[in-house]
DNA sequence: TTGTATGCGTTATCAC
DNA sequence: GTGATAACGCATACAA
């Protein structure tokens, strides 16, 4: 494995002047830089990009933590920040925790250990605190809002949305609605709970538990929704749901029941991906490409930054 | 940024000693480790995890090139890579190439410049041969059947399951049957091609070209080829669709176009995803999870091995 | 059981 | 323009 002593040596220069044509820097006369680089091709030379880590305390790594790579929601975010890292030639390390918190501190500590210059957390379970300790070895950007912290972030307004979709479906008539999370711990959950609740209370409706229903992530957990729908003796006439695939199995599986949509119930589905357009569902839009390349971009800036994008509703034949 | 000579002078020791106590090696008196111990403690030492990739020429990162991280099959893939991956310490470097040739030679080019340990290229459009000139630099494993070529492997055998498949629409009384694939040009969709051929002629039935559809990938593209079904004379009784996402689409879009299935159309799809269960669509299961589990094993390993995975078909609703 | 000295491959500083 | 030489931080052969 041949380094620059060795192009030195053979080209008849220090390895300074090795290093300078390596990395076009200026003040070099031409036959010298010829015959590094004639020595470069001859022994097939390559960096050790290990130590030019080393030396510049800098890997163009970029930490990516998400629960699930194969769920469309965080696929589309991943894809914002591939595009935005290839753009500023950073490599990606990708940390999928399945919401086990010691992945999510494993990130945190290679950003200590200066294997990645920085991390995005897409989603999140250990504590806030435990974030805002590692701060110090690099910078680190959620994907919620956390107005005063010292650190970016981008996000939607959770709170607003559901708010709003509430508002939209008790509009049309519906007062008893249900809704489909993925998780119930967590911060944007939250959000829609509170959301949740102040709607019931602003329109004087009753709160039922059983209107609540989360694990709901994936396609095939429609089904599940439709299992305990039917179990209940006063069902929702109407469902937010946070994910177009849960909302596109239920579709799916009410088309089998025999369920009229919107008559039977109404469903709304969250981020508008291509299922949804294809299956005519009303949906919330939510810019995830565009808030995966702002997460990336904050990433890598010096300066802290708070993002808030708007989302809209895209009303369809399903509510 | 304290290092261990720093943790050396505040113990007392020398800079071995600490290394020993950092790395758990043995030989090292208790009172010197709780010294060293007690400096790291005090100092919030950390190492630098470049500098021991350097000092051993090993990273603990391995690559993994695939097209589309959005895409269930590769996604799934994925996550049998990431599980193995965790289990031996290692961390995944993404490199998503929208199978732009230029974004797997960086890929390449990574494994020379020792970033990355091994690669795992899940799909490639770049040249065998350049993949072959980059072997020196570490292991690297591919999805394909490459039979006595000097690389590990792991895969399914497309041309007998393609083939299988045919003949079982066949007996089922299809004479027109067409087939749906990513991109013409891969080496899996290039096996297909050569058992389509091969089936047909076997089976005495003519060759019509409108039968490939390509640039089938998402859930959506099913409306795509729904429109191109439509628009032929002689349209298939039955469709091979190597992918469910696209049959899951066709299915839905055959719903709202009256097309009734399988008597209209038969499809059957490919990977066994769970929208296929739940839309009661017959399908080729590929273990695409163990797949990428054996990938990652066989990117760590030192030996050169080929591993062939079996598929089957899972009869449901739709052929 | 411990320490010295050297290697890992680059980049950066500074004198010439 | 150019070249010694010192970082960068850790691991380890070898000596003691």
């Amino acid at each position: 494995m041949t380094n620059i002593k060795d192009l030195a040596r053979m080209a008849g220069v220090s390895v300074t002047t090795v290093s300078r044509v390596l990395n076009n820097h200026p003040y070099v006369r031409e036959d010298k830089k010829k015959a590094v680089l004639d020595a470069v091709r001859t022994s097939n030379y390559h960096k050790n990009i290990n130590a030019v880590h080393l030396s510049k305390g800098k890997t163009f790594l970029m930490g990516v933590v998400l629960p699930f790579s194969d769920h469309p929601y965080f696929a589309q975010l991943l894809k914002g920040i591939a595009k935005q890292a290839l753009e500023n030639n950073y490599k990606l390390v990708l940390f999928q925790t399945s919401y086990i918190e010691s992945r999510e501190l494993e990130a945190l500590e290679m950003l200590k250990l200066k294997q990645i210059d920085s991390l995005i957390i897409c989603s999140r379970t250990c504590d806030f605190a435990m974030i805002e300790e590692h701060l110090t070895f690099g910078p680190i950007v959620l994907c919620e809002d956390l107005h005063g912290k010292n650190l970016s972030a981008t996000y939607v307004d959770h709170y607003r949305i559901f708010y709003e979709a509430l508002k939209y479906l008790h509009s049309k008539g519906h007062s008893r609605i249900g809704y489909c999370i993925a998780r119930k711990s967590g911060t944007n959950s939250q959000k829609r709970m509170s959301a949740y609740r102040d709607f019931l209370h602003h329109s004087q409706l009753p709160y039922n538990p059983e209107y609540l229903m989360d694990d709901c992530l994936y396609f095939q957990d429609g089904e599940k929704v439709i299992r305990q729908i039917k179990e209940m003796i006063t069902p929702p006439t109407a469902l937010l749901v946070t994910s177009d695939q849960v909302a596109a199995g239920i579709f799916t599986c009410c088309q089998r029941e025999q369920i009229s949509i919107p008559d039977d119930l109404a469903i709304i589905g969250f981020d508008n991906e291509p299922i949804a357009k294809m299956m005519n569902i009303t949906t919330v839009e939510i810019p995830l490409v565009e808030m995966g390349k702002n997460l990336f971009l904050q990433a890598i800036s010096e300066q802290v930054s708070n993002k808030e994008m708007s989302a809209k509703l895209i009303e369809r034949g399903t509510a």
